[in-house]
DNA sequence: CTTGAAGTTCTACGTTCTGTAGAACTTGTT
DNA sequence: AACAAGTTCTACAGAACGTAGAACTTCAAG
């Protein structure tokens, strides 16, 4: 579903029918548009989404980038729980050894607005 | 649902029930037994949850604490990302300063098993 | 062996979320 | 006025979850 969002941003319901069709080869997965549609008025709802009323065919662009979106999952977990810090110990354990430098090196940087 | 998970170990059906009815001081709550009995079936097929169906009434465990469950929660959000890294940046500009420094201090330690 | 109570499994219903799309309405154009 | 493109409404199926009654199992007491 939010896989729409991989695609870039201020599109038409057809253009993203479309795109949804094209990836790689020979797809096969032609949705109707008012599925297109109705998926696109539903994230609308949750925020996720933003049109352009204005405009006839209407344009819609994501609110949140994939990444951004990932962040708001993680912290909505981490929200439910009491001892943050005893999650995050074990959530770095399990990261990779690169990803681990990196963390640190981004820790490093002191305080950014 | 898995706030039954924030109660201790290996209860019963009935003890659980009774203790989600006790929390704080006047709750309300009155759960059936077959509904955290059936809670509980469900919670064993995905796996959270081990009984010991030997004994007659049964046993109930969790299999993962509530902090290992969160950290696969985000893990799972993480999984489904391209840029995990860039996840990973804004994901720690977004914690608190202290948490911060937990985890810087926990990145030094070098390799654990 | 029969009965019964405690415990467990089956079945079920309502709600919410998601995927999918037809029917109907809107609006600008020819 | 009549259309066509686009949008909104309504709808249905399937999964997950919350809740629980009905039926079955099992063990112990009589």
């Amino acid at each position: 579903m939010d896989l729409l969002w991989d695609a870039k941003s201020p599109l038409t319901a057809n253009e993203l029918r479309d795109q949804l069709a094209a990836p790689g080869d020979a797809q096969g997965k032609e949705l109707a548009v008012t599925t297109v549609l109705t998926v696109l008025a539903r994230l609308e709802k949750k925020g996720l989404v933003a049109r352009e009323r204005d405009i006839r065919p209407h344009r819609y662009t994501s609110v949140t980038s994939r990444e951004e979106h990932t962040v708001s999952l993680m912290n909505e977990a981490l929200g439910t729980v009491l001892d943050r810090e005893a999650v995050l110990a074990r959530f770095i354990g399990g990261i990779s050894a690169e990803e681990a430098q990196s963390l640190r090196v981004l820790l490093e940087t002191p305080r950014s607005a």
